[in-house]
Formats: structure tokens, C-alpha cells, sequence
DNA sequence: GTTTGTGAATGAGTTCACAGCA
DNA sequence: TGCTGTGAACTCATTCACAAAC
């Protein structure tokens, strides 16, 4: 995982909600905007967003706030997402078709530009604009098409074997869906969902 | 959110992990496990097992560990997995629909027992074994079931007008998958899944 | 007067370390 | 000796509060 100095895990998490917002106050017409004002918008203190924005610089002007579309490039920069950032998925079942196909990710700047499969029936299918191919391609295409991003959505069983293939192929970052940690090199950065983990969070509040 | 004393909430998602663990160790054949043993197998300190655990009881035997199976069965009654939970989900879009027919719900202890939509194309088709329904029939469905979890996997305008269905309906658990945060009522929790978000931070620590 | 940037105080969760029971 | 349960120490993020800039 090749991290920046010290910024928690949750201040980048919320850049990602102010960029968002910062957009939202360009539509209506904002030239300026204060840290209340994101903050409003976002859910979180004022304190929050200037300690947040802080960490990687001075981009405010006390008196009177920050210059919206300034501030957005700066954040889209930070984020990495002043640029289309593409991502390839391994695993063409319900919960990976349903990825490869869903319409939130291209507005936030991610394509997912290849998917992959073991299984023959599978591949050459298509789902929305891309075709599954055979998971020996991956290297290659990881290469041609320039990404940095996997996406795992195989059972659990497979999920460590397609972690290193991905990490063998050159991705630097990878979303794993199945319910297990995997094990790759240092500098290759991972992050789980385990979706049945998000209920089982709400089952315990449950009353009764 | 009702919420018993003072739980972390990262602690009561780990509990799920022992769960898991446990249900494994019997497998193997061991009656008595120990905080190191249940640590090691869920990537966390036994210290930490330890403490996660003592916020519920004294389950454990000096010398000894825990029984197995014992454990087991508390855990699954603190996280209420000791009977299935009947959830029911809006939006049968292409996440929708995934979810729908994800079968990694069921083993975890979640049946997703009615699927709901406005779309008149989209009500009367079949996801899996469930039938999607117009979501007007939400509430009576809800009482039906004995449902206590919605899912949310609408677009995002839609998202506040079916929390608001949800928490009419009687749902007392909500998780939602379209990005923006929803209001509900306090005694109705809610917990949010943002995929892109998911991506957005995976791309901050993307090299270059 | 308004709003930023930041050191200091607070708070929450994790790790340490050890007394006590098997 | 082995392992649990737990107060104490520590770490790290959030909140507070204020001096400096507009």
C-alpha cells in the first residue's frame, strides 16, 4: 500500500463528498464557498472540512472562503480523478454483471473497461457494452488498456488466486467483493466489501 | 438508532467475523478455542478478541479458551443470526436485480423474500425465485413477511422516498446503495454502501 | 465583521500488561 | 504453565478555540 504521509482513511473519504458537493455549488452559481457551506451540504463540521482540506494545503482565503471551481480541480488532482480511471473485473456471476453494468460508476470517473471470466459459457457473452473474456487474457489486456484498478467479484474460494493474478498483472489497486481478506504485495492497495457484513451490522440494532 | 450501551460498532463487525471463524474451527474439529486461535484466523490481536467479547459477558475459561460451540450460539444470539432474517429490497435495476439473486445472503442468515420497483415493465418479472412487485404493496408485504431490513438499490433521487416508505412500512433496518444520505426517523437505522466511493478512495493511493 | 488554518483539548478505540483462575 | 478479563497507557481522529488574514 503506498501511502502519503499520515492522512486518515476517512478525511480522503470525505474529499471525495466535498468534490461532489463543490460541483453542486458551481451549479448554482457559487463563485465562493466556506467551509459551513460544504460542510452543510456534506454533513460534517466546518472544523471538519478545513482540518480535512488542511493536510494538503492552504486553499482558502480568510474572509472569504474558497474559490469553488480552484478548490475542485485541487481535490479532483488529490483524488486522482481529474482523468477517467479505468478498472478491469474478474468474475461474471450475478454480483459482477450487475457491477460491470451499473450506471454510478462512470459519473464518478471510473470505466470499467474489461470483464473476465473462467467459465466458457460465459465468456464471449456481453454485458452492456463489454464482452467477458477468458481470465488467461488479463495481463495483456491490463497492459493495452492501461488500468489500474481490479474489481473481484468470484466466490470466495478464488478470490486469493485472482488477487495475484491482478497483482502479477500490473494493478496497483483492487476492490474485492467476496468475503475474505486476501494477501498481496505491499504495493498494491486492497479494500473489501463484504456486503452480507453490512447486514449483519444492522441485524444487531435490530430490536427484539 | 437503538442502540444498546456502548458498543463500537467496528467491534460488533467483528463479532460476525468470530462467528464465521468458530463456525469453521468446529469444522476442524475443536472444542475449545482461544483468543489467539480466533485472532489469527480473523486478522485481528487476541487482545482485541478478548476485549470485543468481555463488552458481552465472560464466555471464556483461564487456561482453557472458549468452548466452540457454546460461543457460537452466543454470538449468534448477540447479532440476532440465530434465526433468518426476512429483508426486502426496492429497486430492481441492474444492482437491484444482483442483489436480488446474490447468493452469498443466505448462508450469512439473510433471505431477501420480496423485490419492489415503480417500473410497470420491470413488475412481473422474476429475479430468482421472487417475483417483483409494484411498491405500493410494500407495507402490506412488510407485515406479511414479519421483514424488519429494507434495501435501498434505487437511484439516487429516489433513495428519501423509499426510506420514508421503508420506515412507514415498519422496517427497523435500512441499507442503502444509492450515494446520498437519507433521513429517517431515530428508531429506524440506517447504514449506507457507496460503491464509487469504495473506488474513489482505492484511487487516491493510486502511484503517479 | 467574516472566515481560514492550526495547536490544544477531548474522545473513542486499540494495545499493553498483569492479576487471577484453571 | 496457559489463557482469560480488564484497568491503564497509548494512538489517532474529531472538536474546540483563537490568532491571523481579508
Amino acid at each position: 500500500m503506498s501511502s502519503n504521509p499520515a492522512i486518515p482513511d476517512t478525511a480522503v473519504s470525505r474529499l471525495a463528498t466535498y468534490l461532489r458537493v463543490l460541483t453542486e455549488s458551481q451549479r448554482d452559481g457559487r463563485q465562493y464557498v466556506s467551509s459551513a457551506s460544504i460542510g452543510e451540504r456534506a454533513g460534517v463540521s466546518p472544523d471538519q472540512v478545513r482540518k480535512d482540506l488542511s493536510h494538503f494545503g492552504e486553499f482558502g482565503r480568510p474572509g472569504v472562503g474558497y474559490d469553488a471551481d480552484q478548490l475542485r480541480r485541487h481535490l479532483a488532482r488529490i483524488l486522482r480523478l481529474d482523468r477517467v480511471q479505468m478498472a478491469v473485473l474478474v468474475g461474471a456471476g450475478s454480483l459482477g454483471s450487475a457491477l460491470a453494468r451499473y450506471s454510478g460508476f462512470e459519473p464518478r470517473g471510473f470505466r470499467i473497461a474489461a470483464v473476465f471470466d473462467v467459465d466458457p459459457e460465459r465468456v464471449g457473452t456481453k454485458l452492456g457494452e463489454v464482452a467477458v473474456e477468458h481470465v488467461d487474457r488479463l495481463p495483456e489486456r491490463v497492459r493495452a488498456l492501461g488500468a489500474s484498478i481490479g474489481i473481484i467479484a468470484v466466490p470466495r474460494v478464488a478470490c486469493q488466486r485472482v488477487a495475484e493474478a491482478m497483482a502479477a498483472a500490473g494493478l496497483k489497486a483492487i476492490l474485492n467483493f467476496a468475503p475474505a481478506k486476501v494477501e498481496v504485495p505491499e504495493s498494491v492497495n486492497v479494500r473489501s466489501v463484504d456486503l452480507a457484513r453490512e447486514l449483519e451490522r444492522l441485524a444487531y440494532h435490530l430490536p427484539g
